[in-house]
DNA sequence: GCGAACCTACTCGGATATGGGATGTCCGAGTTCTCGTGG
DNA sequence: CCACGAGAACTCGGACATCCCATATCCGAGTAGGTTCGC
């Protein structure tokens, strides 16, 4: 099981995008220059971050990647979610129905190894619904003081 | 993100070595033809579980696989970390390490983007540690009271 | 001088290659049981 | 009848194909701004 790449670009983007604020757009290439990736497939990750209504895009000269909402209003959830999609990690195929007697009443209640995974993924999910991408920002900022000023410099136009 | 299909594959064959008991062993193919799947893909499953010494195998006629503890002493998250193996979903590659002006003062914390997903990833790993093989079959012979019966009579030699 | 139309440059967006890991298959090493043979 | 040994069958274990998705790239659609031409 491995999360794809793009989530860490996604998020630290979505950091830099709320440090350089939502008044300027900046360009998937800079964001992308900035940790030395590449930078069509950066592009395609704030695509899907566009596509779930976390930022906003303008094409154009001038254009780029805004944040659509408040730092406070945007969960690591949303993030991931926006990557790597709405499914669960663990799929049920529901191997159980596939055995000679898997008789009605013996299917009757939910796949409860299924149940048991989904719990712990539900866990996963509560905890990275739990925090905010201002509550990162603001650790990075006490942490780190100098990060922000850096990474405005390094996008703006 | 997407967990392999072994793990569902696992837990059930985890089960169904519970119900038959420690005392015979069961063969992959065996458990394979229960479910109707793969009986070579399924022994590399238990191949896996056996190196993680969540079961012991024998070779030869009459061997086959046998559950190593109790189900009390079995976690779903021992049968996860045997398939999917021992690192984590979210795999920090540092990129902000690449910025321009890496500075060591920057740099002094650790990454809190990693952090955060650790967090979650923790309580996931948790949830699943905190459910025992004991568990889930006691779940299942409350609501289906006759499928140990039949697991123990399709798998016996 | 001013306005409008054109043109260029820029950016996102999706369609298109590529590579690595999960999925699936096959054969060999080792063990156990069976069967035959000899005492 | 019993002991023994050779053989066969069975099972795991790991090496070998295959397929699919994440990775990576490229080009087209659309837009904003600048430029030039006409009035």
């Amino acid at each position: 099981m491995r999360m794809a790449e793009g989530v860490e670009w996604a998020l630290h983007s979505c950091l830099n995008l709320a440090w350089t604020g939502p008044e300027k757009a900046v360009t998937a290439t800079r964001l992308a220059a900035y940790y030395d990736l590449p930078a069509a497939y950066m592009n395609k990750q704030l695509q899907a971050l566009a596509r779930a209504g976390l930022v906003f895009s303008t094409p154009g000269p001038g254009g780029g990647f805004r944040l659509a909402r408040q730092p406070e209003q945007i969960t690591l959830m949303d993030v991931v979610a926006a990557i790597e999609g709405p499914e669960d990690a663990f799929r049920c195929a529901e191997i159980r129905k596939r055995t000679p007697d898997a008789s009605p009443s013996s299917l009757r209640g939910p796949c409860l190894i299924d149940q048991s995974m989904r719990r712990a993924e539900l866990a996963w999910r509560k905890e990275l619904a739990a925090q905010t991408l201002a509550d990162v920002k603001e650790q990075v900022e006490r942490t780190a003081p100098d990060v922000p000023a850096h990474a405005r410099r390094h996008l703006a136009a």
